[in-house]
DNA sequence: ATTGACCTTAGAGTTAGCTCTAAGGTTATA
DNA sequence: TATAACCTTAGAGCTAACTCTAAGGTCAAT
């Protein structure tokens, strides 16, 4: 039976996180001292684990509440219930590569194309392409070739 | 001379984000009438676009009041002051980038190892593997093969 | 003169996931 | 018994960038 700081310790969760867990209904103490201090079984800690890997996976709190919920009752749902979260935790992901890929190539074909050097910025090539607008990928080539 | 409504449809951006940005100093209204309306310039326009650009771009709006500065003097600043910004930012992206490739990977890799089918879910890979703690690449590569 | 569509401001609410504080009770050690 | 290091709760604060509301003023058209 573990202390939460105990518990905090071998989790790597500060005990502020893990009472914001309990909170927030994903986690619990099965058992409490009289004074109320709450006191965690290897089956608590078991969760704890399951809850942290399914964040670093990157898992929501919401999607990880799913994600319990089939785990404590695994025979009353399928894999496809647990592959549905999953592809849709995918889909997310992948929305936000593109995205953050598209930021990544305009940043740097910015960069190509500025001296970085010390004279001023009066012909800065980043400040003209922010001043004509988002740069797409073919203007910024024409710009880049010359 | 716009009104802010003719602003907003101008750039995209609702008249609220607009006095937001206002608000945290981006941007003006160069004119007022009598009654306090605002009334945007050109050049007031041209500030907006080149905001909606850089926040398209991935600046956040502490990044664009650092280029609105440079951009309204632009003689006292370098190309150097430029990158910096840009620079930094790529980085941040980049950071992103490799957080978000990582949980893609094992997301595949979580898919790939269950048969999203109907059966139930009592020998899941996917909580198997959550259970086990975080899927190492070499790990679910053994995982896969079998 | 009366709609209705606009405009103003200050300030609250939203999102997600913490993170921290205040005010107080408990426990272990010296 | 005193002190420090724990624990409890409710609830506020943080971040970023909006988004919306309330309460009221303005303007153009009917």
């Amino acid at each position: 039976m573990l202390k939460i700081s105990e518990l905090s310790q071998q989790t790597g969760l500060s005990a502020h996180t893990l009472r914001y867990y309990e909170k927030h209904g994903l986690i619990n103490a099965s058992n409490r001292s009289e004074a109320g201090y709450r006191f965690y079984t290897d089956s608590d800690v078991r969760r704890v684990q399951f809850v942290k890997t399914a964040r670093n996976t990157g898992f929501s709190l919401a999607d990880i509440g799913q994600l319990l919920s089939i785990r404590v009752d695994k025979r009353s749902h399928s894999c496809q219930d647990v592959t549905d979260i999953t592809q849709k935790k995918l889909l997310e992901v992948n929305a936000k590569l593109a995205e953050l890929q598209s930021m990544q190539q305009t940043l740097e074909l910015l960069l190509a194309s500025c001296c970085g050097g010390p004279k001023n910025a009066t012909h800065c090539s980043i400040m003209e392409a922010l001043d004509a607008g988002l740069p797409r990928e073919d203007n910024n080539e024409a710009r880049l070739i010359k």
